[in-house]
RNA sequence: CGCGGAGUAGAGCAGCUGGUAGCUCGUCGGGCUCAUAACCCGGAGGUCACAGGUUCAAGUCCUGUCUCCGCAA
């Protein structure tokens, strides 16, 4: 079970590694982006490529899901960012459990959004973990778990990807394990458990107040979704790429202290400064610093907002 | 048919009420300088997305098509 691109290469593994796959689950088709069409979710098209049954139900808590889950009669579930939450009658259904493959060193950053979170707050190292699923949100017993670096940085998109691989390959041996009865369980430490939340819009905008490098993990962190967001010269522009730089300055922050090819630097909270080196206006398209600034003119020392 | 913005020189933009296509950067040539992402002088480079239409005349108005982007999800 599982719907966006993250749990795609964990299908594919499970594919490869020649296990039987009774059926896949995934949200149902929503219609989204510009004009408003119907979109498979990517694990979806992934199963259809691979000829393997899918499934969206609509709601899973009246009984039809489980009654379908009955039908297929799997012996292990595996779930990755499915997007729903199992009620427990399917998850005490198959005879070798529910396990899920979760972008986090558990119980850290249990929830919607582990990666994002783990760059906001300037994390320098995160996972996967693979732990039996129980009836509250991401507290099961932990299988396994695999530790990465994050570099200082790096954006959400790589580490996700990177993330969704050592998943795939970390699932790999995780069931195989399961199969052959060495897979062992160990439960978390609750007391030491965080949560992070689904990203919104509220959490774009920079404020300049801050310092640095903690806008610096505002921006990766929130690539491509929602973004960071400034405003400069009036424009709202998202914020793809920035710098921290190791001066410092005694202006206000925000104040712009450079705009030229080499990017805009700006003033930020503690004088600490930040480059901008990519970013995109409202209807435009993401461009250098550099770019922009030839078309949109922008005066050392003027402010920018968020 | 969810709402909206945009396609003009290699890049980023301007061009209002239709009448000889502009700006910044880059590029090429020359100059200044110990030197330069600096400065000065000069040059090249555009079927104004595509197809029709209105007009004496269209980048500029009208219609259709393609592409890109933002919002909303």
């Amino acid at each position: 079970m599982g719907t966006p691109d993250f749990a795609v290469p964990s299908l594919q593994k499970l594919i490869a590694d020649g296990h039987e796959i009774c059926g896949v689950f995934s949200q149902p088709d929503k219609p989204k982006n510009r004009g408003m069409k119907l979109q498979p979710t990517p694990v979806k098209e992934c199963a259809i490529a691979n000829s393997i049954p899918v499934f969206q139900p609509e709601r899973l808590k009246d009984g039809t899901a489980l009654e379908l889950v009955k039908s297929l009669s799997p012996e292990l579930i595996v779930v990755a960012a499915y997007g729903r939450i199992l009620p427990v009658s399917i998850l005490e259904y198959p005879a070798r459990g529910c396990i899920n493959v979760h972008s986090s060193l558990l119980p850290k950053y249990r929830g919607a959004a582990p990666i994002h979170w783990a760059i906001l707050n300037g994390e320098t190292e995160t996972g996967v973990t693979i732990m039996h699923m129980s009836e509250a949100l991401d507290a099961g017993d932990i299988i396994a778990a695999v530790k990465t670096a994050i570099d200082p940085d790096e954006t959400v998109e790589t580490l996700h990807n990177r993330l969704a691989l050592l998943g795939a390959s970390l699932l790999g041996e995780t069931v195989s394990a399961i199969g052959m009865g060495t897979a062992i369980r160990i439960p978390q430490n609750t007391s030491d458990s965080t949560y992070a939340p689904m990203l919104s819009r509220a959490l774009s905008p920079m404020e300049f107040s801050r310092s640095a490098r903690q806008l610096h993990d505002q921006v990766r962190g929130l690539i491509p979704w929602p973004a960071a967001i400034a405003t400069l010269g009036g424009l709202r522009c998202k914020v793809f790429d920035t710098t921290v730089l190791p001066e410092t300055t005694d202006q206000v922050s925000g104040t712009v202290l450079t705009a030229d090819k080499t990017g805009i630097t700006v003033a930020c909270g503690g004088g600490t400064m930040l480059r901008i080196n990519q970013l995109q206006a409202d209807g435009g398209k993401r461009m250098s610093a550099a770019d922009y600034l030839r078309g949109h003119p922008l005066e050392v020392g003027a402010l920018v907002g968020n």
